[in-house]
DNA sequence: ACGCCGGCTGATTGAAGAATCAACCAGTCG
DNA sequence: CGACTGGTTGATTCTTCAATCAGCCGGCGT
């Protein structure tokens, strides 16, 4: 608003205080969750008064809304490109956690929101958040399909289920960070995390009766680590 | 116990009208959420007065709490019982998933309040309920260490990390029944899932590349499925 | 200069619902 | 049989916020 006030805002649905204010508001759902605030304490982090809030949104409801839809688009966004992206199997599946940890390293209170908001609905809500939860699993399910399809996985696997089982990982060892059950300061600590969590996932957790080969598939791989991580940096708007 | 009311009643906290209580808010916060219903509610589903729920509990929080602290506690004995018991890494994971989703074939209602009630917590509440989460991670990682020290695991795993997918997996797997993804009328859909769990956890998704051996070694190992169920049939206070 | 216009303010209101409490009643005991 | 106890009731009170709205600036056009 420096400069072109009026003129850009009336073209521009995203004027400066309001991503002010959707600023604060993640900040303050992240430290006492969405039932636990008043809109009084948006306006106050936001620097604001407190019926500016409701000049840029119609109730407490839409901001949150707000809030998810755009972290979360976000995220699907990405997570789509690499399901979508050429490549074997596992560095997609390398991808979709190098996302979802890139979101958390470049937002972490913003992740945190998506995660500890994301079951609860308040009943009258318009979308459901899990609807949105359940949308991510289908699209990446698209891959199983594919993959076992291809024979690349073992025969009794659900499509949708193995989807679901890593997104379940996923959010968990981010809960882990979250929460504060790991350090989430140590970047060695995340980058260790996120190759358990892949690994895991592809090979389980067994030490592998079969040495060599398979198993030396996917460690030594990882010398750019920064490659994926360069992929993610893409602008999050938050 | 049935005929002397007041004298056991006074001895034992958990008289009939309790009981009732705790049961119907059970049933009405799996349906509306904790935030999304009225104590209102939850007397009327009990068939009881108003006033009478603050007779047995301080305040809506505490009633939470203990609806909370029953379930959770009951899946944590169980699950403890499976890690300090005898046996192969493998069976006890597999013993870990067994008593999650017995708990959800028997009170569905209660893994519903658990799993999404879960992450959130009121701020002013005592004892946060992501502690509980968490002990029960701390709880099994006790079983990864050990594995870890005996050489069954892959050398750059880390057991909490591990621990932690273990119940991301179990937990995002039980809130595709809950929220209706799958099927949970499907007993076999039910049984399917959990062999999927345990085994994506051991093994991973892919296809094994060394055949036989280590594959046939976890499959076959299902003929008494019933016995783990027995287990954690054991009496569940709800 | 001056007043108009639109972003902005924050005290006020009204609803929702948590928690209280005084009265009620069904047994029990003396 | 009549005092007494303690579980039970639900209208009433009290608190908390979401949402409103009457007006306040400060820039901009005239």
């Amino acid at each position: 608003m420096a400069q072109s006030k009026s003129a850009a805002d009336n073209g521009n649905r995203e004027s400066e205080r309001r991503r002010t204010i959707l600023r604060a508001a993640i900040d303050v759902f992240a430290r006492k969750g969405y039932h636990g605030c008043r809109i009084a304490d948006v306006a106050k982090e936001a620097g604001v008064a407190y019926g500016l809030v409701y000049h840029y949104f119609k109730n407490k409801d839409e901001l949150l809304e707000t809030v998810f839809d755009t972290g979360w688009s976000g995220f699907v966004t990405r997570v789509r490109a690499v399901v979508e992206g050429e490549g074997p199997l596992s560095a997609k599946v390398h991808g979709v956690v190098d996302v979802a940890f890139e979101a958390y390293r470049v937002d972490p209170r913003a992740v945190k929101v998506l995660i500890l908001e994301i079951a609860r609905s308040p009943a009258g809500s318009r979308i459901n958040r899990q609807t949105a939860f359940v949308d991510a699993i289908r699209l990446s399910s698209e891959l199983f399909i594919r993959a076992k399809e291809a024979g690349e996985l073992r025969a009794d696997t659900d499509p949708l289920l193995s989807s679901a089982l890593l997104f379940g990982a996923i959010e968990m060892g981010l809960t882990a960070f979250v929460t504060g059950l790991a350090d989430s300061r140590d970047a060695q600590a995340l980058e260790r995390a996120k190759a358990q969590i892949a690994d895991t996932f592809l090979h389980g957790v067994l030490a592998d009766a079969s040495p060599g080969a398979e198993t030396a598939a996917w460690k030594p791989e990882k010398p750019s680590s920064e490659k994926s991580s360069t992929k993610s940096k893409a602008p999050k708007r938050t």
